[in-house]
DNA sequence: CTTATAAATGTTATATTATTACATAGTGTT
DNA sequence: AACACTATGTAATAATATAACATTTATAAG
């Protein structure tokens, strides 16, 4: 089989792959200063190098970040690769965030063009209510 | 006539309204450190003074916070006084912002469930693009 | 394989954004 | 006046993020 071309585009470097693991296996949001610390085991120091990864692992879509709570996840929809359209569901009180895929709802908000028929080539949605848990 | 309670509810303190004024009169959003910079000549020394009526307006509805861009604008949109539905276009090359008063969208919105039945009380969408003037 | 280029890393310092803690003053009831 | 509530003032500090520069590693073209 070996490795394929789409594959190699999106493998990740070594800083990249520690910090994505992370947050991946993490059931919540992580915040860059609690990435530092947790991965300062593993050799890397400084907040400039969270931050890099953070960066790329967002371009590339592997984690989104969550702006209201200045925290990242793993994106769980393979159809935000591109982390281009993007919907969470975030509960006021135990902050558990969830990522919303709904073929009708990215489908109204990336055909949605306002007054002046400005189509929009990115979005972010965050809703917040209460989760199952809290109510 | 007189003051009606419900306008007295959202009467604004002096530093409120110093903060409001200047957030509703700039054409682009404001961060709190340029709020802060730009009404030390009216007594408001410290950031905190800024953080806290930020905070307030923001409750009341007054100004929303674009969190992409960690600044401030004024709310120009009747219907969204409680601040509980926002949605903003951002033009990712001159950063101008507006928000976005579309019935259609804040209807499909608020009446959004995700899979499990949930409901939102509150929502803030951002869409990003290119505005007329950069296209 | 080597050279050119882009991507990633390492490190220090610093900028920007936001809150904690505590003391005081004003405002609106009852 | 007494009470509760909201707002203010001030100092210190916490939390989030970037600038600048040197070096190394990966990738692709010749």
């Amino acid at each position: 089989m070996g490795i394929s071309k789409i594959d190699k585009m999106h493998s990740l470097s070594k800083n990249q792959q520690i910090i994505f693991d992370l947050i991946n296996k993490s059931p919540e949001p992580l915040k860059a200063y609690t990435i530092l610390f947790n991965v300062q085991k593993k050799g890397i120091k400084a907040p400039l190098q969270v931050y890099r990864a953070l960066d790329k692992l967002v371009e590339i879509g592997k984690i989104h970040k969550i702006e209201s709570r200045n925290a990242f996840i793993a994106c769980h929809n393979s159809s935000c690769q591109v982390a281009k359209a993007t919907a969470f569901s975030i509960c006021e009180i135990c902050e558990k965030v969830t990522e919303i895929s709904s073929a009708g709802l990215s489908k109204y908000l990336a055909n949605f063009k306002d007054k002046d028929g400005m189509k929009y080539s990115k979005y972010n949605l965050e809703f917040f209510g209460l989760c199952k848990k809290c109510r």
